[in-house]
DNA sequence: TACAATGCCTTGCATTGCAATATATTATAG
DNA sequence: CTATAATATATTGCAATGCAAGGCATTGTA
């Protein structure tokens, strides 16, 4: 198992969830999207991202709806809900405290991410 | 399970890896001493910190040797090897590739960990 | 004499990213 | 027209690891 898959345990969640947050989005949509704003360095397969949608909509975190442009095949979109937005600020705060914590531990160098979303 | 414990999975093993470059230690040392850097934010528990340690040797990252002082029970001293020391600097260049990711996709703040190591 | 703190260690659970795979549709190249 | 790639969703089961829970032994202290 490669290294990066581990520290990525506990992050796609939110990484979804601010994705959406910022447009309504498809699976497929979510891991074109990523791959391109990380230049290419994250590359979610489908066996993350979609038990990642499902779980989101498992604890209403998202919302889903079917959508179909002309006679494309339909679209799954998902949307965030105003419980999911909470959970996204908790998740990035937590997110920040521990890049504080890990930059106190391995030699302090500079902040990681900001808690105002 | 709480949610901390997700976001650590694979930072463990660098964590402790970079206390025992800084100095040797031995395991209640290293509980100690990250509680205390955190100010207690990072509890890790032994049943997280021996079996992270039996790894890092297996792998050949660490050494340990036993030492006495007085009559006081042994205690189990770890120092960092040289493929340690590489592990190490490599795992900080993952953490670091991260957080920039993380920051793209989440909406850009600031950098995180130095690679400088 | 208790009790907390120190110190090491093991077993098994819970969680989750992803490889592998399946299915269906659409666009494009030969 | 046909084959291939790209698009799009979804499931199954494996691999990995933090830690809760517990056990054990020693030392300091109230």
């Amino acid at each position: 198992m490669a290294y990066i898959q581990q520290l990525l345990k506990g992050l796609i969640d939110p990484i979804i969830l601010s994705l959406i947050n910022q447009l309504p989005m498809y699976g497929y949509q979510i891991k074109k999207e990523s791959e391109q704003r990380t230049a290419g360095y994250l590359k979610m397969k489908g066996g993350t991202i979609y038990p990642s949608l499902t779980r989101l909509e498992r604890n209403g975190l998202v919302a889903s709806r079917w959508k179909r442009t002309g006679k494309r095949r339909g679209r799954r979109y998902y949307q965030i809900t105003e419980k999911g937005r909470q959970a996204l600020s908790s998740s990035l705060a937590e997110w920040h405290d521990l890049c504080t914590a890990i930059n106190k531990l391995t030699g302090e160098a500079g902040s990681c991410a900001d808690t105002s979303q």
